[in-house]
DNA sequence: CGTGCTCTTGAAAAAAATCAAGGCTTGTGG
DNA sequence: CCACAAGCCTTGATTTTTTTCAAGAGCACG
């Protein structure tokens, strides 16, 4: 299954503007043709030789590290568009394993080959250098998650975060799809995986969300945010 | 206070043998002498206009946003050579709030003026993505501490991630110094502070550490590190 | 229409937060 | 140099929250 990143969907956001028509011919070059996965299938393991970054075109990823009690300790979700790999590039190994959580669509970026032609074109540069900061950005979101106390507001303060995610924006998207399963936010937030139901629950009694399965649906953003615990000014 | 960078203990560090020696000129003018802050002294405030990255020379950081119940939630500590603000880029304000821990020298790296330094100046590029990717390692580390159900778990972990990067390298520091409190640490793992204080004792009653007020003191690492929980093979 | 999942709920046990008090440090001023 | 005050750290007792163990409900798939 090969094709061009110029005829990809994601191309805006992916590589956004920095080659002209015809320099995505080098661009493919670095570029494996896109991947399916099917569902729970690794994409590396913890420790493997880092080679390349990863795009994620559909679908959704999760990267973990297991523990010594054998649990998972998820250290990331990845939504179309995301990249992932990035903190494994300074260690030259991978510090976790990427699994898919549905069935999922994935571009591979030789690192190598990026590097090399990051060489000859400064804008590159300027773009990872961008995606990078978004990326520390987006893991500091994560970081406020975790250090809420409850286990209520450390799952509103998810929910917001996969509710923006979606929507690739500023913006809160009311009704979003989980791909993930409670057991991997449960192993995300650092709760038992039937707080985490309960914790559903108690959002559900406080009317802040609907949901169905894996269907959410933000009804009172306003007090899902109180819930969150997080200071809104910003 | 003025200074050369070419004279600073941690050029090495900081930026590693990219320039010639007169190259360290085109430096000086985007870096601004290093500055004494008092103790618990902000250096910017979330919410500021992003302009500069910074580098602890000596003393030691903390980066914070505030909750909605008033309380701090802790996104960061930062220690000599490590450089701070990356994560607020590329949304061109400052996500939270970064305050000295005790009386610290910290550099100023105007950043408008290092983006156009990097243009001319193909190898400050790579040392960026380098120095962007060992950032998200150690939000990586940071990530598997707090996803850690137990307190004792979390403090061990972190006493390991500290120890390590005090000595930096992949070596454990013995013995060191926590320049932070233990509300900054309670913060920083999501636990009450009365919490932390009884996690600190539990691991010297177990003889992994010993405490001398803010000195730790590794006595039995390999039964700290299955305290923390952390499958060590890697 | 079962079978094997995941998800939810309940009850008991364990852990952490909270409230309260006392001890230890540090720094200041007499 | 000592006494005292303020803040930080620790410990104890109680309350709240979370985990654990157990079982049942709901859904997806063959």
């Amino acid at each position: 299954m090969t094709q061009d990143c110029k005829e990809c969907s994601l191309s805006n956001v992916c590589l956004p503007n920095i080659f002209d028509k015809g320099d995505t011919k080098k661009l493919d070059k670095i570029v494996s043709p896109s991947k399916t996965h099917q569902r729970l299938q690794s994409i590396y393991h913890q420790g493997d030789d880092f080679q390349s970054l990863y795009v994620v075109k559909s679908g959704a990823i999760k990267t973990y590290i297991t523990n010594s009690k054998g649990s998972e300790n998820i250290t990331g979700f990845y939504l179309p568009g995301d990249i992932f790999g990035l903190e494994s590039i300074s260690k030259q190994y991978y510090l976790n394993t990427a699994k898919t959580l549905t069935e999922s669509l994935v571009c591979r970026i030789n690192y190598q080959e990026l590097a090399h032609l990051r060489k000859n074109t400064p804008a590159l540069s300027d773009w990872a250098i961008n995606l990078f900061s978004e990326s520390l950005a987006s893991g500091h979101d994560f970081f406020t998650c975790l250090s809420q106390h409850t286990a209520a507001a450390r799952l509103a303060n998810f929910l917001l975060l996969i509710s923006k995610r979606t929507s690739r924006s500023e913006q809160y998207q009311r009704k979003f799809h989980l791909p993930m399963s409670r057991q991997d936010i449960a192993d995300y937030l650092g709760l038992a995986n039937e707080t985490t139901s309960r914790a559903f629950t108690k959002l559900v009694e406080k009317k802040c969300i609907q949901k169905m399965n894996k269907e959410i649906e933000i009804i009172d953003l306003r007090q899902l945010k109180e819930c969150s615990n997080l200071n809104q000014r910003l």
